[in-house]
DNA sequence: CGTAAGATTGAATTAATTCAAGCTCCGTGG
DNA sequence: CCACGGAGCTTGAATTAATTCAATCTTACG
C-alpha cells in the first residue's frame, strides 16, 4: 500500500501474539534489540523499559496486534492493561454521546502511543478503530510499571508519564483549533496539524492521504460533514490545494497558516526552543480572555 | 472567606518556603503526618510519596505558595519544576493563542493537581491564574520521581501517570460538552460539572459561587460571553435556576440535564460502574459518526 | 462618590447547520 | 465483464442560531 518507515522492528522470533493462550517467557532483555531501527518521533518507551528490564529480573513481553480496518483495538469499559504503540497503519480514537453519535477524539499515526486515557480509572474511557488495516505494539502496562530505574535513566513509569502529558499537550493544540470559531480556520488548522505529523514520520508533508472520512473530521473539529466538505472546496477554488475525495496535495502553505494565525504555534506544535520570549510577554502583559484582564502578578511565596 | 474543608494540613513546622534561598533538609518521613486530615477527592499522590520516602534515604520538600487573586502560579514557558495541589481557592489554566487572545484550559479547585501539561516537554505550555486568594502545595517534580515504589504499593511515578491520565479523561469531558453544538446545553453542561465538582469536595452542589467570569466560561465553552449571560438568563426565566452575578442557585436539575443530555454521563464523570453494558453495545452495534460507521469487529492477534 | 470592570439586554448581521438532491467510486454479484 | 447498490462526498437553498455591535445597568473599589 504505502511506505511503513516506521516499522518497529521487532524480530518475529520474540514477538509473542496476545491471544497466545501461554504466554511463554522470554529472556527480560531479549525483546528489544529489534527496537534499535525502530525510528518513532519520540524515543520508544520499550527502549525506556528495555535498558530497565536488562537490570531487573522481571519479564517483558511485548505483542503485537493486527488491527485491521473497522476493527476495535479496545473499547470503552474495558479493562486497561495494555499501551498501544502504532507499528504501522491509523486509527481514530473515539466515544460514545449519550444519544448513541460518536464523539471522535483523536487520530493516531505510526510511531504514536494509544490507549493512555485508560490508566486513569483502569479501564478505557473511549474506544480506538482502525482507518486503515493496522499493526501495534501491546506493551502490558502493568509489568511495565513495576521496572525500576536503570542507572541514571528514569524508571518507565516516569517516562510513561511524560507520554501522558504529550497527550494533554495535544489535547490543548485541539481546544487552539476549537477556539477558531469559523469552520474554514479549522479545517485550515487539521491540515496543518496532519502535515506537520506527516513529516514528523518522513512523509511528505504536502500530498498526503486521508484515512478518515469528512464526517470523522467533522466530529474532531467540531464541524458538520458538510461544512469541512465546503471548507475543501473553497480551499481548492482559491488554488491553496488540490482536493480528490481523500487525497489531498497542498499548494499554498501561506494562506491556510494566515487563516488559522491564533493557534498556529498551538497546531504546529513546535518543540519550545527555550523560553518563548514573546508569550511569556504577552503573559506578563496580560492576555485577553475576550476581554483584557488583569496584568499577571507574580505569586509570593509563604512564608514559614 | 468561605470554607476550606480540604486543606492539606500540612503543620507549619514542616512547610518549607520556596522561595527561601536555602531549602532546610527535613526528614524524608516528616513532611506528611499532617497529611491525614486531608480529604483529597482522590488519594493525594503525596501520601503515595510518603510512603515512598520512608524506606528510601531522598529526600522531598514540599513547599506551600499562596497565589493572590489574578497572580499567576506559573506561565508558559517556564522550567517544570513542581506538580501543584490545590489547598484552597481556585485557579485557571490557560494559554496565549497567537493573536494575544488567552484560551481557558481548565479550572482547579481545592484537592486539584495543576501543572501536569509542563511534564511532557520540561516546560509548562500554559499559565495558571488564581480566580480568588489560592494557596497550593508545590511537589518537587524531579525529586518525586525518583522515589521508588514503597512495597506493594506503587512507585509515585506510577501514581503521577494515573494523575495525568485522569486529565486526559477530563479533557474528554471537555470535548463532550464541545460536541453539543448550542449555547445553552454547554451552558447547562457547565453548572452540572461544577456542581459535581462542588459536591465532591464537601460544598452544596445545587448553591454555589462562580469564581469565574463570564468571558472565561465562554472562553472555556467556545462562546461568546453574551451566549453565556443569555443562556443564564434563560434558564432563569424558565424557573431552572436562580443567578445573581456570580452566585447560583439550581432549582430543577432536570431540565438541565435533559438539555445537554448527550454529554451527560462524560460531564457527571461518575466513575465507571463494572463494564458499562449499554456503551459496550453501543460500540458494538456501531456508534456512529453522524453518519453510521461499519459495525466494530474485534481484532484479531498477529499469529507468531 | 466617581470610575471602571463585569454583566445584561436588544437588534442587526453573519455563518453554520439542516435538509435535500445528485454525483462518484468501489465492491459485489449476476 | 458489466450492472447494480451503497457509502461517501459534493453542492444548493432555506433555516436557525450564535456572534457582533452597541447601549445600559450594576457593583465593587479606590
Amino acid at each position: 500500500m504505502h511506505a511503513h518507515p516506521n516499522l518497529h522492528g521487532l524480530p518475529a522470533a520474540n514477538v509473542v501474539p496476545l491471544a497466545s493462550p501461554a504466554f511463554p517467557s522470554i529472556p527480560s532483555d531479549g525483546g528489544f534489540a529489534g527496537c534499535v531501527p525502530c525510528q518513532l518521533r519520540q524515543e520508544c518507551i520499550a527502549a525506556c523499559m528495555a535498558r530497565s528490564a536488562r537490570q531487573s529480573a522481571g519479564q517483558l513481553l511485548i505483542g503485537r496486534r493486527r488491527v485491521r480496518k473497522g476493527e476495535c483495538l479496545y473499547r470503552e469499559g474495558q479493562p486497561f492493561r495494555f499501551v498501544y504503540a502504532v507499528r504501522y497503519g491509523t486509527l481514530k480514537t473515539a466515544f460514545s454521546l449519550d444519544d448513541g453519535d460518536e464523539q471522535v477524539s483523536g487520530f493516531f499515526f505510526a510511531g504514536e502511543l494509544i490507549g493512555l486515557e485508560g490508566l486513569a480509572r483502569g479501564r478505557h474511557v473511549s474506544h480506538a478503530v482502525a482507518l486503515e488495516d493496522s499493526e501495534v505494539c501491546c506493551i502490558p502496562y502493568e509489568e511495565m510499571a513495576r521496572l525500576p530505574a536503570a542507572g541514571s535513566a528514569p524508571a518507565p513509569a516516569v517516562r510513561l508519564a511524560q507520554l501522558v502529558s504529550s497527550e494533554l499537550v495535544r489535547d490543548q493544540a485541539a481546544k487552539a483549533i476549537a477556539a477558531l470559531r469559523q469552520a474554514d480556520p479549522r479545517v485550515a488548522a487539521f491540515l496543518l496539524m496532519l502535515s506537520g505529523r506527516m513529516r514528523e514520520r518522513g512523509l511528505s508533508g504536502s500530498e498526503f492521504e486521508l484515512r478518515m472520512s469528512r464526517a470523522e473530521i467533522g466530529s474532531y473539529l467540531g464541524l458538520t460533514l458538510e461544512s469541512v466538505s465546503r471548507a475543501f472546496a473553497s480551499f481548492a477554488v482559491q488554488g491553496w490545494i488540490e482536493v480528490h475525495k481523500r487525497s489531498v496535495r497542498v499548494l499554498s502553505w501561506g494562506p491556510l497558516e494566515r487563516l488559522c494565525l491564533p493557534a498556529l504555534s498551538a497546531v504546529q506544535d513546535r518543540q519550545v526552543p527555550g523560553v518563548d520570549r514573546e508569550r511569556e510577554s504577552a503573559c506578563v502583559t496580560g492576555a485577553r480572555t475576550r476581554t483584557r484582564s488583569a496584568p499577571l502578578r507574580c505569586a509570593t511565596p509563604v512564608s514559614a
